[in-house]
DNA sequence: CAGGCAGGTTAGCGGTCGTTAACCTGAAGG
DNA sequence: CCTTCAGGTTAACGACCGCTAACCTGCCTG
């Protein structure tokens, strides 16, 4: 059979190169003639296949929190399944891996992810907020099970910081100048894990 | 003598009012009028006090990036002088303090901080990232003599990590709801040295 | 008291942008 | 072969926005 679940079927296509651009010059700075240049139509050809631009930015902003969501939810089944359950420990590096692959795969996303959020319609931004919630949430509680005395609120803190250092990657030099993807991750990925350690020492 | 420092000057108000609703739907996403509204006076009436929107930007941008560099500096130097000259670490600490400090005073300017440079004139543009990367560098020289055996690359990647951590600050939650000032500085303080250390470990 | 100037005001111009309207075309299907 | 339709095109409209022009006004100063 011929399926080509591959074909990258110009919704896509606009959707990468859209997400490219907003994150270069920001949702108002873009032109839907820029957005329909990128990828060999002109202007109003996007409408064909897209109600409007914030349609665009909305379908971005709920598909990124969605993966993030979905993918951290089957980590932590994953996780649970199997004839020896693994830690928590390892429950929470298997968070820290798949968030830093995403953050080094989808720089424009990670950029856009709390950057134009605001732009939004209600309802699509509070869809969007609902998501990510509950991707905080469920790392809250993996770290919680880690680090058990440490309270909360300041759970809670740490993992909003340590998604900001994980998602600096769009600032650690351009092109590929920097050492290596691997040891890039590997380092972020120590830096998250000392980040919560430390979080929980003191308190 | 009569010399009052502490007049809020009209033209102080006007940017502090600009980095607000810059910070919040972008540079683009403001319009002049509302810039004006924010401070009492309407529209045109800021061009008796800039040349133009995107002289408000370059001004926010330049003085952000200046004042950071030359805290930093001071830091420094006065960590240098005094009979019994500071270790590294106690130089360290005092960068993540001052650092902090300003993540938290001045949350707006730190959104546009990374958020908003490309909007600049190239002349401005460039003067803030040199101004940036003489900051950063700054740090790379105090954490190579903390972790002397840590690789330069490594280390500015490191900083540049830490300084999405400390950055994070804007998300976490709006009003004054979460646990105070004094302790959200420790818990970031902390997971900041937590981050270097766990850096500088396994490399 | 005259004059200048700092610091406002409103009206309006010129350009840009998102979106719609109207039209075109090549390929698939009966 | 005729029709249909997906996926384009260009033209143009209406709104908005940054900025300028022209004018006004109170305060300081000589």
């Amino acid at each position: 059979m011929t399926t080509r679940t591959d074909a990258p079927s110009r919704r896509e296509q606009i959707l990468k190169e859209a997400a490219r651009l907003f994150a270069e010059r920001g949702f108002h700075g873009v032109g839907v003639d820029e957005i329909g240049a990128a990828v060999g139509i002109s202007g109003p050809g996007l409408y064909r296949h897209f109600a409007g631009k914030d349609a665009m930015l909305a379908e971005l902003l709920v598909g990124i929190s969605g993966r993030l969501l979905t993918g951290a939810r089957r980590r932590l089944k994953e996780a649970g399944d199997g004839a020896a359950p693994a830690g928590p420990e390892a429950v929470l590096d298997s968070l820290i891996e798949g968030h830093i692959d995403f953050a080094l795969d989808d720089r424009p996303l990670i950029t856009l992810h709390d950057r134009e959020l605001d732009r939004l319609r209600d309802s699509d931004r509070k869809l969007v907020r609902q998501l990510q919630r509950q991707y905080v949430e469920l790392w809250v509680q993996v770290v919680r099970e880690v680090y058990p005395h440490l309270p909360e609120p300041a759970a809670r803190s740490a993992v909003h910081s340590v998604f900001g250092l994980l998602n600096s990657t769009p600032h650690l030099a351009r092109p590929g100048a920097l050492p290596g993807r691997a040891d890039t991750a590997a380092l972020l990925h120590r830096m998250a894990r000392g980040a919560f350690a430390a979080a929980a020492g003191a308190e």
